[in-house]
DNA sequence: CTGAAAGCGCTTACAG
DNA sequence: CTGAAAGCGCTTACAG
């Protein structure tokens, strides 16, 4: 079913029923040329093929999502239901590739996307960080989705950490905690990123802690301390470092844990210590994940915004008068039953 | 950078350098030659133009996902983890849809991908169903992930079910439990998937009980009984199931939990009612999700070959061989802590 | 062994 | 207002 064959039933030119049929009004076809050639459009069935009017116009309907490991993690990955809604109302369709955080994949498949017409790409992070975008980038439009350009500047969308940091905070400061903070969840000199991503200095652990000191500054208050976790921030790492905070003699009155899998592990520290969450110790955290539904108290989480970054993301994608600024979408806080009063 | 820059530079026709480059030998090229225009392909780093390509020969190396919720939930995109890991082998590479399981959206979008010349599909549910797919998919090959033919023969991969629901009863039947084992999460009558996805019956419910129903027969036992939920086999779920089932005086010696979710919330259920995991009560489940890390003691959960899923099914889309049948990958069961010796 | 030519299905200046 | 023609960048029978 081509052109050819709509122009032929209806008694006209290709490029009239082109014409009619991209919308174009500059060639003032007659009001009955028009119908004609949209009914037998309509009565053949006719959809115009894509890869020849990619050929002939550079223009594709097609962006990719290029990450780490966006596409094929748990929970990070809603940032791809954002962008395939907002995507879906731009009539355009979306390729995902996950690079494991390789670099020599990471130009494979972008060799390969520029094969293909892409109108934009996507840069994507499983977690907030800095990066360098590869080189090739920039021969397409694109912006930085969860991470922020290492050098220079670009059009990137991130969480605003910091707010989410002086949130958690300000949350405790409410039910009267003060002097007996902890944070858990830092990383040991010299690692910065945990044992899967050395040298990704997640953004989220700076910022948070940033956000944290701003808030509890603002009341002539600070950090009781820190607590360290060897690895990737999971449960496993989450018991240990409150097992061994606990082991110091210190008495947290509350913990503010680096995400819901270090609570789920703090939970579970605190427990075997005979301490009660909230009614001896009161913890939150950040990513609202559904672990910190799955925990008893359900936890006071700080959600990431993944839907609305990936949605954000499109719109930056698409909107030609944008600047190359970060732009920093505000998390939710989710409360469960794990902040209670100070005792 | 065009095919025909090639040519010049390497003092040959435009035809001798598509030989040499898509690897036909039938033409008997000279190595002199050949050798002329790989160097002139390099030295102007050609790439060829896949649009192009595409339009001459059909074929465009990309393959979609086409899913319900697969890519914007968590845990179940997994999958998409694995067919792109398949595809990559093929230097294919992968649109991704989400349908949100609605008709027209998924009509919409197949036509979308149908004019971009795919050269296959994998047709995707968020949970193991029976589903019809759509007309349209006839038109290219398919092969369904985690679901199977409502109607007819398809090449499908789901996991298996079945061995998982008997290898749940095995686990607990070696532990000497045997008349007080209770599943948790079975569905109301006449609702067939819970608030979400109303008669999308998850064939994972119908087929674990027909696992674990084998295996208790197989030593001349059967359930002590099943608990609905209302919902969705959320935390909430089984929190509530679970206490139900203890006010009625039954004393379970363990229970089969539908999900980990569904577990979480029996955790909860039995610590409330100062029952200890697994001393007064074993839990086992299904799904394997970050979930069952989470929870304390760690729950052994029978998890969904999600990667593997996503791998076999991009395998089958390549085989021409391959035979409307339904493949069963087998579920790895992962042991925790939740399973102890029955009192 | 090589090269000129047709054609995949479109869009778009350009001439009428 | 309309139509013939060129061309997007390839592949591939076909003639030499």
């Amino acid at each position: 079913m081509t052109l050819a064959q709509v122009a032929e039933r209806a008694g006209v030119s290709r490029s009239a029923v082109s014409f009619v049929l991209t919308g174009r009004t500059d060639q003032r076809l007659s009001v009955e040329t028009t119908e004609r050639v949209r009914k037998a459009a309509e009565e053949l069935g006719y959809r115009p093929n894509m890869t020849a009017r990619t050929l002939r116009t550079g223009r594709s309907g097609t962006v990719a999502l290029v990450s780490d490991f966006v596409s094929s993690t748990s929970h990070a990955n809603s940032m791809v239901r954002g962008a395939l809604d907002a995507l879906r109302e731009r009539d355009t369709i979306l390729f995902t590739v996950d690079t494991q955080g390789d670099a020599g994949q990471e130009k494979q498949v972008i060799d390969s996307l520029l094969d293909r017409t892409i109108d934009g790409v996507l840069y994507a992070s499983m977690f907030t960080r800095a990066v360098t975008p590869p080189a090739l980038l920039t021969q397409v439009p694109f912006v930085l989705l969860n991470c922020v350009p290492a050098v220079g500047v670009a059009r990137a969308v991130v969480p605003d950490e910091v707010a989410a940091g002086r949130d958690s905070a300000n949350e405790l400061l409410r039910f009267g905690h003060r002097d007996h903070i902890w944070f858990i969840g830092t990383l040991p000199p010299g690692v910065t990123g945990g044992l899967s991503w050395r040298g990704w200095a997640p953004l989220a652990l700076s910022e948070r802690l940033e956000g944290i000191r701003q808030a509890l500054a603002d009341v002539g208050a600070e950090l009781a301390g820190t607590q360290m976790v060897d690895d990737d921030w999971t449960t496993e790492d989450g018991r240990e470092a409150v097992t061994r905070l606990l082991a110091t003699g210190a008495h947290p009155s509350a913990l503010i844990c680096a995400n819901d899998a270090v609570a789920a592990g703090a939970y579970q520290a605190l427990h075997r210590a005979e301490l009660r969450v909230p009614e001896d110790v009161s913890v939150v955290a950040f990513d609202g994940s559904p672990i910190s539904r799955a925990i008893d108290p359900p936890l006071t989480s700080i959600a990431l915004p993944q839907v609305e970054l990936g949605r954000r993301a499109v719109e930056l994608l698409f909107d030609k008068e944008a600047q190359p600024v970060i732009h920093r979408i505000a998390m939710t806080m989710v409360r469960g039953g794990s902040v209670g009063p100070a005792r």
